[in-house]
DNA sequence: GTCTATACATGGATAGAC
DNA sequence: GTCTATCCATGTATAGAC
């Protein structure tokens, strides 16, 4: 087994601080001296520290993309979907890639190259989740007044959004799950022929959200 | 009318630097320069940075509380829940409030003043939101399966999360609310006695409930 | 309360020897 | 590919005059 690149041992290092030091204590200096190695490297190998961020970046999503269809690919209702959340959740505490995406998120305000890095990789995180959703409203009531594209960044936002409180605002940690376990049970009970008609869930739906529309617009 | 004090002016310029430049290129010399007042001022009025950035963080969300708990003192459905949202996320589009949360976030985690105050401001926020699902879910079959106080800051941290992805993933902006909304009409018509019996709907949670639990501990 | 001046640390990036 | 040395910008924070 050869040893570990150096261009290589600056990603990882890079992750590392990242999470550790949060965006703007990341620096090439420190970056290096987490690697063991010389700090003029970061520039020869990756140009600049934002370079080298992006690319680590496009790295950390595609583990965790691969991650995502891996354990997606089975589900078969929202319950099933949201009990896949938790796990996943639960397998990224503590881990690296989670606390990477939050500060290189904020970090992508103002930093192009890495908000460059995020757009590519937030396609990949949606989707397996978009696949995931077209599935299981396929064939349903809710196939067509649920936009799938949209709702699937709306999932996978949410669920960022969970990750990024965590560990900051401590007691929401565990908390989020039950509850979306509850919403997704309610869910997939409508869903469930016999228990609502389809044609009468159709028929109120549609009327529910021309409500919408009009609320939308009053006056 | 007396000028804004010194004080004042490098609250307000703090959240316009922290908007515009992120944490990361937040210091007291562009605060300073942004308040148009001498740096040292800073460190005077406010002790550091940080204690100048926790306490315009504890002002901002106390207004951001504000007009959460008034914007949803009227909600009586799921739908006009998510109708706020939309409404909420709509008037803030582009407002330094909405930015600055995120990029303070990301600085909690390795800044324990910041990380402080934003305990503090979410607990702010997170009490009209569960205030108000209390009172959609009570009387209904919801009341007892639902952890309100845990779905009130899922709520409030998948809000969050979209505000967060906003303007990074550019196409991510209007597109939640549709989906949100058609979920939200399906949770509300499950809520109306006459679409399912109040009864049979109590039973078929629970029991989803149960094959939840039982999931989360395989073999 | 506000200013100038300054000490001192850290950071991005490059030149040039090896 | 890697190292040392260095330039220069930016940042935190304080001392002391006004």
């Amino acid at each position: 087994m050869t040893a570990t690149s150096t261009r290589q041992r600056l990603l990882d290092a890079a992750l590392v601080v990242v999470a550790r030091e949060g965006i703007a204590g990341t620096s090439a200096r420190v970056i290096a001296a987490e690697a063991d190695v010389n700090q003029a490297l970061v520039f020869y190998h990756h140009g600049s520290v934002d370079e080298l961020l992006a690319t680590a970046s496009r790295d950390v999503s595609a583990r965790r993309a691969a991650r995502y269809t891996d354990a997606l690919q089975d589900i078969t209702s929202f319950t099933a979907l949201t009990a896949v959340a938790r796990r996943l959740h639960d397998e990224e505490q503590g881990s690296v890639d989670r606390l990477v995406l939050t500060q290189l998120l904020a970090g992508a305000r103002t930093r192009p190259l890495i908000a460059a890095a995020l757009r590519a990789n937030m396609a990949l995180l949606v989707a397996p989740v978009e696949a995931t959703l077209a599935r299981l409203v396929a064939g349903t009531a809710l196939e067509e007044v649920l936009p799938v594209p949209e709702l699937a960044r709306t999932v996978a936002a949410g669920f960022l959004g969970l990750e990024l409180l965590d560990g900051v605002v401590t007691d929401i940690e565990a908390a989020p799950f039950p509850a979306l376990e509850a919403i997704a049970g309610v869910v997939d009970l409508a869903l469930q022929a016999g228990t609502i008609e389809t044609a009468v869930l159709r028929r109120r739906l549609r009327r529910a959200n021309a409500e919408v529309a009009s609320d939308a617009e009053p006056g």
